[in-house]
DNA sequence: ATACTCATGTAAGAAGTTACATGATTAC
DNA sequence: GTAATCATGTAACTTCTTACATGAGTAT
């Protein structure tokens, strides 16, 4: 079976249960979009996929007026999934802009790249923020699953990481580039 | 002027003098890969598009009978160059298959969790043996312009970042999954 | 009333990968 | 002679994002 990778993403999201499109964004948006994102137009085109495919049913369950399919797992959707779970990841991708901003500073003025490296620093602050915006509620449904609130912990951890490299980083530059501070112009 | 991300790999690495597409994409494989790849399916057309933007030139400078041509940034080039330096950086992205399979670890056997830290711990380790490939020349060449060096080290110390937690995450799952080792069977 | 959330979907396009085709030069 | 490297390019395809269209229910 040749599924994309997005797909893993929607059939392990519906591993506690049905949920509907609308349901999935959300709660990928809430949680794996830090390294794993998607959609609405992958998410929807490819819930039909599954469907042709066999791996997951959906049932029609409106709320009122408003249309609703809610989406389950069948027996070769978890199949699917627990085979997908036993083959050892292959991707492993970073696109970080900030990186590349730094490896060509060479280019820019002198001081340039203490400038990309705070820029890099408050981008990744930024992420950090968003992340323990989540922390609680990932904490909190930890006793029932305790892989996501483990995930999320690597995001917090190594986006501290990145902080404290920026931090070191910045240090270094400075120190070679120009004099130390000691700035005792008050005793002479 | 807008250029697609790529773009500015390209107008990058021509900012040490001129360089055919060929060359680019091996300097790309070598260095920049690990945070920003790109293909020939790309270098080809952008440096075309880029040369009728006029912000590079080619120039024929086949060699013997085997043509090439060089790229160099012209003047425009390198201030779009210098302008993008200025922005604050936008894209962070991550793609990582074995954090995902961990969110998911919940929908497989007890003890899936930590076969998947282990392969994902050997697929960084992979990377990271790569990266140290590559590291005495990136030093070598830091004298002259220590930026891609600082940017190697970031790459090889985030990995060794990671591998640490993969340690760590690894020990807390078996000691709340299952009883400490403790084998002392023959005391006993 | 009006803004927000729930809900589904598609169309257009950007971005990127892979595979192929071609051909010269160089190293063994 | 044959394998590797240098060198350019395209076509087909997959993936993903963005924007749009539609419409019902809910809270203020």
């Amino acid at each position: 079976m040749e599924l994309s990778p997005t797909a893993y993403v929607i059939l392990g999201m519906l591993r506690n249960g049905p949920q509907s499109g609308y349901e999935i964004k959300r709660a990928v948006d809430h949680s794996t979009r830090f390294f794993w994102a998607a959609s609405y137009g992958q998410i929807y085109p490819e819930l039909t996929r599954l469907a042709k495919a066999g791996l997951v049913e959906g049932h029609s369950q409106p709320t009122g007026g408003r249309r609703r399919t809610a989406y389950r797992l069948t027996d070769a959707g978890r199949e699917e999934l627990r085979r997908w779970l036993d083959r050892p990841p292959e991707r492993l991708e970073l696109r970080d802009e900030g990186l590349l901003k730094l490896f060509f500073a060479g280019a820019a003025e002198p001081g340039k790249a203490v400038e990309i490296i705070d820029a890099k620093r408050r981008l990744v602050e930024e992420k950090l923020a968003a992340l323990r915006k989540i922390e609680p509620y990932a904490a909190a449904a930890a006793s029932t699953d305790p892989f996501p609130y483990l995930v999320l912990r690597y995001g917090i951890e190594s986006s501290e990481w990145v902080i404290a490299w920026c931090e070191r980083a910045r240090a270094e530059l400075k120190g070679t580039r120009s004099k130390p501070k000691k700035t005792k112009r008050s005793v002479a």
